[in-house]
DNA sequence: GGCTTCAGTAAACATATGTGCACTATAAGA
DNA sequence: TCTTATAGTGCACATATGTTTACTGAAGCC
């Protein structure tokens, strides 16, 4: 047995490991809420985690590889809060009240992930870009399945109710992309305008006429007011 | 006269170097499809510009100033876009669809300006962001003036107002981003998906109840619709 | 035509980078 | 207790970076 006395100060080969790793991680996530991520280099997360350059590729293959590994820590605590907000619906009064401080209260708490995420999902690595944009439609889709529940919803088309919930998945990221920068008195009005486009959204639903996409030619009848939008009052 | 004989290929020394400035703006612009702003090496623009590095100086104080002057060009062009989008309100039968088309043709033919624009809007360098986000923010505050030509929303509080504008500016920029990443027969579709997210919200309108801020306290009387949200049909 | 101005060059610098190779120390396993 | 596996070190390398310093050549101006 390597342990010999159960000193608690005495790490496991696997412990240990893991620690520098979430170091690499951390050091990472912290250079990052001041630099894109392509532009921090391997040795300057070495250094910032106090470990040599070449024991870098003991964790990762190289930078990209740490960078999905971000992904999948950012993604995890965020699957985390969704489950534990869907599974709050029972008891609510307003979701979308409710909605909106969980998502304030994650970014306050996971500034740094959230930062991440927003920076990276229209940043220089191609391959961080994609795994970001998959994992942002997953939520789409269960929050379309989700919207289904609401009778205003359940007679809408597959595809439109996928439009409605990517529509809001845009609003909220939008939002966590601006929380992450945001000093810490603006949050409040951030939030309650945030909540106020979520509702005039939601206002809008019941008005829509959600309709199998038309298969070809013009459509015919006299044009929905949803097609025709708002009129301005003087020229 | 510095021009001897009006031989056309012989340039001013204004034209040439305003020439170079703009073989270095359009190299990074070029580079930026595939990198973020930040990664980008100043000797890589002058490589890709074909001029020495110590050249760069006589052009830009460094990297961030070229940024910059990025900004300014391609808002530039924006700017010509909405200008050309406003005046056409006077004939049109759906501003909606219209407005979608000019996003759409534009991003197709100022592609990377546009994609700098939406990555480096969250980018790594600070100043960069600040700009973009100021500029963003007048766009907003213009559409919030045009806003208030319409009937349903004259009414409404400036500050309700311009939460509207900032809604359809952040779904429009969002759409652009997507759009830059996107693949030529993907465009149609994202295009119709914007079309109906901003035919959704503007739906909504009509139902929405603008008032002043509420001063303190908790709101008297009934909860309004807008604050109550959809009810799910199941528990 | 001759003097000035200035966009662009050439060489050099100190410093930073990613990665390969040989090594060391210690936990794990026999 | 001896052996093996492996996280981490140290050194070396080729190559890239931002910026300084002294320069060249042609356009601009009198």
């Amino acid at each position: 047995m390597g342990r010999r006395h159960d000193h608690s100060d005495i790490e496991s080969r696997m412990e240990r490991k893991e620690r520098t790793r979430h170091a690499l991680l951390s050091s990472t996530l912290r250079l990052l809420s001041k630099h894109s991520f392509e532009s921090i280099s391997l040795r300057e997360v070495t250094r910032e985690s106090g470990i040599t350059p070449t024991a870098f590729y003991r964790h990762f293959e190289g930078m990209e590889d740490l960078g999905l590994a971000l992904v999948d820590e950012a993604f995890g605590s965020l699957h985390d809060m969704v489950r534990a907000a869907r599974s709050d619906t029972s008891t609510y009064d307003d979701v979308i009240r409710r909605s909106v401080q969980i998502v304030v209260t994650h970014v306050r708490e996971h500034r740094d992930h959230m930062r991440f995420i927003a920076r990276e999902r229209y940043g220089g690595v191609r391959r961080l870009r994609r795994v970001i944009r998959t994992e942002l439609d997953l939520f789409a889709n269960e929050l379309a399945v989700d919207l289904s529940r609401f009778p205003e919803l359940a007679g809408w088309t597959r595809s439109d109710r996928q439009m409605f919930a990517d529509l809001l998945v845009e609003i909220v990221v939008s939002a966590v992309g601006r929380l992450t920068e945001a000093h810490p008195e603006e949050e409040g009005e951030l939030a309650r305008r945030i909540e106020k486009q979520l509702r005039l959204v939601v206002i809008g639903v019941p008005g829509w006429r959600s309709q199998p996409e038309k298969r070809s030619g013009q459509a015919s009848g006299a044009p929905m007011a949803q097609e025709r939008g708002l009129e301005p009052s003087a020229k």
